[in-house]
DNA sequence: CGTCTATTTGAGTTAGCTCAACCGTCGTGG
DNA sequence: CCACGACGGTTGAGCTAACTCAAATAGACG
């Protein structure tokens, strides 16, 4: 099941001490680079750890025998993948581009939380962010059209990591048109026909294929109907 | 934004105790009855809460401006829900039958894990399970065709709440046909062609809408390609 | 400069939607 | 007791948004 080898990462690590504490976590933990289109893990494989990105993107996805694909997230800097239930991993995480992240070995504080009560506390509020980001994310793919998605995953964008410039909010889209239309559930010529629009209408301007500027936040955000 | 109250069951609530053992827990819990059609919580509302159900099922859903509605889960006995990352709840959940849960005062454990860290970890290993469960709904939604998230909807149920008579394996579908449409992002109309397109080719047998027998479970589990 | 890959654009097809009719069940009230 | 209307589910017919397939374009890179 191993595209890439995701472990080899972690040949030093070291033995766990019997108590834990924020300064110290940084022993339990290490950071690395994975290089773009690398995999952080994949699905099966065993859960052994949780990453938290530092920089750049990654994708976690899952795919059918068939080969058709869903990206279930798009993981930014501060955000945490790896999470399991059962130890196993349930879908692929790849580095869109370079990425860097710190690596958590998983029983040093999942599924057993007697050393440090406060990391699953953090643990839970992110869950809980992304359960309520994955709710936005189903509303998107169960109800909303192909342009009214596109507009909501900009949207989320902007919020997330737009830079202002006087008028315009402008942001990288480090993904392929590809990754954008498992992520939405449509494909890269819908995804492709509603920047168009989009630019036509002049709500958005694209630069290049992998940067926009959004020139009308409020008809986009209309569009979008993004919650909040 | 309140369709029903919510929260008039809980009117004689007790004050925190400094300490909070697994044995007095009881005592900052509460069992309630919420009949057929009527809200545990509202979107917008604050999230003081947190239902474990017990008996009958939920329906967490969100709706856009305009009506389209979109169901985030079904929950089932043992399932919990009301967690938020904000302090609000971002979903409506309703009753879809006669519901028995147990209601947790938030601030008891939520986002304050002092006094019980085990609970916490409950919460967390409950909360990626759900994470999971969700995306395989976002594989349903954003990549399978209609007869392919009917069958999975099915095979849900069916190793959920399955009850197996000699040869086939029966269960209630307590939801209407609506519940299920707006669950796998389909209309009411491809749900019953659906699920007569599965009656017709002997998969599945129908005694009355609100309960299948599945004749065909390899058959069903084919078509429906689940995970696991 | 040619090749390769990603993206955009165009044209025709189709899965699922919309609208409408129909059917069975249930509760209500004359 | 039965007629009636409301409601949920099923079925049919036509429509349309998004898909598929194909071609054109544009960078990137050796």
């Amino acid at each position: 099941m191993y595209v890439t080898s995701p472990v080899d990462y972690f040949e030093n690590a070291q033995p766990i001490p019997p108590t834990w504490s924020e300064d110290v976590a940084a022993e339990f933990s290490c950071v690395t680079t994975i290089h773009t289109g690398h995999s952080l893990f994949c699905e099966g494989d065993d859960a052994d750890f949780v990453y938290k990105i530092i920089e750049g993107v990654v994708r976690t996805s899952k795919v059918l025998m068939d080969g058709r694909r869903q990206v279930m997230a798009f993981g930014y800097p501060g955000d945490i993948v790896g999470l399991s239930h059962d130890g196993l991993y349930h879908s692929d995480c790849d580095a869109i581009d370079e990425v860097k992240v710190r690596i958590y070995r998983k029983n040093t504080f999942n599924m057993s939380f007697d050393e440090e009560p406060d990391f699953c506390g953090q643990m839970l509020r992110h869950a809980a962010t992304e359960m309520n980001d994955m709710q936005e994310h189903f509303m998107m793919l169960g109800r909303k059209n192909a342009l009214e998605r596109v507009a909501s995953f900009l949207v989320v964008l902007l919020d997330r990591v737009g830079e202002k410039h006087d008028c315009t909010t402008c942001f990288d889209i480090p993904m392929s048109r590809s990754d954008i239309a498992d992520f939405l559930g449509l494909t890269i010529e819908t995804i492709s026909r509603s920047l168009t629009k989009l630019r036509k209408d002049g709500v958005i301007d694209l630069p290049n294929p992998h940067r926009v500027c959004i020139c009308k936040t409020s008809a986009l955000r209309d569009l979008g109907e993004n919650d909040l």
